[in-house]
DNA sequence: GTAAACCCTAGATGACGCTCTAGGGCAACC
DNA sequence: GGTTGCCCTAGAGCGTCATCTAGGGTTTAC
């Protein structure tokens, strides 16, 4: 059984170009050709697309995912490269988690304010407070006009 | 007291260049310019810099930020929709973060496998049912050959 | 045998977020 | 007043990823 460019965009999620992009790039030479050069993709080749649509929606490269899959076709041997490869990226993995917690955490802190019944006046003291200082330093003030 | 364009660079860690970028993109109508025309940050100024900072970074589209600022500029009034626009973003980290928890699952098995006595084994099993794949359904082998 | 619905490649185009260049002004110091 | 080191704008260029176009082959069904 072996499964078209279009069957694979439709059970992947990935368009026909994209995929047809990351074959040009070289994410995906594992991919055979049938007697007229149509891409069969086969059950096997659906996994490991999938490990590469893993790693590319954690942010790697397409430059690193084509060094990983060129691990990958190098067989059992490549096993420290890869280990060394993903471990790198599990790193970068966990610092963007955490950068998006902290980020969270501060838009959260935001939302807490504007839900809060006293809003209207904490946002209205820091537009004033950011306001005076713009006078203070003789700078224009960049604000509208806003009566309320 | 107020910040060149270089000091805030340094404060920030974004480079001169993304500085003037956000500005001529709307990111930063906030800040004055100088009898010079030279920007003058304020230290509210590097305050709502730091918010547009946290949004940039967990993947708000610089389209976006620029609506959340123009609610800023308006004062109070906005504070309904600025609730709105963060809630979205709220909702969008957390998918994120999900996501990025799912797929980071995903490369720790991987790495389990790779870190395991029987790797090789494991690996090279896997390796010989998608060649014989191909081969089941007359496809070429797009695999070099391993002898190891 | 022809129409419809696939598939292919090469290369252009686009979106996005910067980054850099060219040309020029301002401020301070020697 | 010249040099140095900032600042400015407009617009070109770039890296990355993805999408689309043009031109053409294949397969299936009528």
């Amino acid at each position: 059984m072996t499964y078209s460019i279009k069957t694979v965009s439709q059970k992947t999620g990935l368009s026909i170009y994209t995929l047809r992009f990351y074959d040009k790039q070289g994410l995906l030479p594992f991919v055979s050709r049938d007697a007229s050069g149509y891409r069969a993709f086969t059950d096997g080749d659906l996994q490991l697309l999938h490990t590469i649509c893993c790693l590319k929606d954690t942010g790697m490269k397409i430059r690193d995912i084509r060094e990983y899959v060129a691990c990958v076709m190098k067989g059992p041997r490549s096993i420290p490269q890869r280990k060394h490869l993903l471990q790198a990226h599990r790193h970068a993995i966990l610092a963007q988690q955490a950068a998006l917690q902290r980020n969270l955490q501060e838009i959260d802190m935001k939302l807490i304010i504007y839900e809060s019944p006293v809003a209207a006046k904490i946002v209205g003291q820091e537009l004033t407070a950011i306001q005076a200082e713009k006078t203070a330093n003789h700078l224009p003030n960049p604000f509208q006009e806003v009566n309320d």
